[in-house]
DNA sequence: CTTCAAATGTAGCCAGCGCTACACTTGAAG
DNA sequence: CTTCAAGTGTAGCGCTGGCTACATTTGAAG
């Protein structure tokens, strides 16, 4: 990804040129890109497993949105190369999506796991590593994982 | 907040009504609406005790964002009665915008000083901390507070 | 084979949040 | 008082992600 940055903050062109200053935002906007493919392909994956295939309405119901908006995204997710159909037809993920997938389901078990063993009851933990799970990077995921480790122990 | 469901997922209408079946997803969605307006808030309320005074090009540079944007967007908070500002004036916040800024900056330590406890690095920790802190519940954030507690005897 | 409900597709509207280009204000330096 | 750079405002564009309304396709029941 190409880190563009506006004309306005030229980020003091005085130096290093790497790293722009105080630019934690600028990633976070790149991030939420990709959020909400993320949830689809989980999405996706999840009701494959539940129901043997996966229907666009099934899609729209389990995010609580129009078929039209499901549909959209999903033609952006086709478009991005994560997810494969016909007109009228079920949907599917290509490698790359299922690749997706997998990392996003990891991710939130972890994350999920490690709310619970925090002491936040299930339903809380499960609709707080929903939202938490695109914001947690390699280095904070591994940490829980090894709090994780470290009860089981 | 009203609680809006699309023509097509009806809900099955089939008995209580009360929280709809799957829809953790719908409140992630009313979240987003305002997590910029919390960042805003979060940023004015730093450059207001740093710099005494809050400008928009201060804000622009801060998210990263060109002037146009920052400006849209203060105008929303304003809208939304959470900023007051002069043409061409200072940005200052309203109560609202100063007990929302005030919150924000609680949650924010919370999570930060928790994921350091993890053993994150700090820098990775702030970064994560930023995306994070949005989808904490309050539950989970007594969680992580009753941790740190616990950490510190 | 026909019919009809459910699923899917399409057109078009709105708001949020990015941007560039250009116009206007302000305030400090001359 | 003038000048000029920096800050601010405005017009207009693009993409994402919501929606309703309406058209089309599918597949099962008759």
């Amino acid at each position: 990804m190409i880190f563009l940055t506006p004309a306005d903050a030229p980020m003091r062109k005085t130096t290093s040129q790497k790293k722009p200053a105080k630019n934690q935002h600028a990633s976070v906007r790149e991030d939420h890109a990709t959020e909400l493919a993320q949830d689809y392909v989980e999405a996706i994956d999840d009701l494959i497993r539940e129901d043997g295939t996966c229907r666009l309405i099934e899609i729209a119901r389990r995010f609580a949105v129009s078929h039209v908006t499901a549909n959209r995204t999903l033609a952006r997710l086709k478009r991005d190369g994560l997810v494969e159909s016909q007109p009228y037809g079920p949907i599917t993920l290509t490698s790359h999506g299922k690749r997706m997938a997998q990392a996003a389901r990891r991710r939130h078990k972890i994350v999920l796991d490690f709310l619970i063993s925090l002491g936040v009851d299930e339903e809380t933990a499960a609709s707080d590593a929903e939202g938490m799970e695109h914001h947690v990077s390699k280095k904070t995921l591994a940490a829980m994982a090894r709090s994780l480790r470290r009860r089981t122990e």
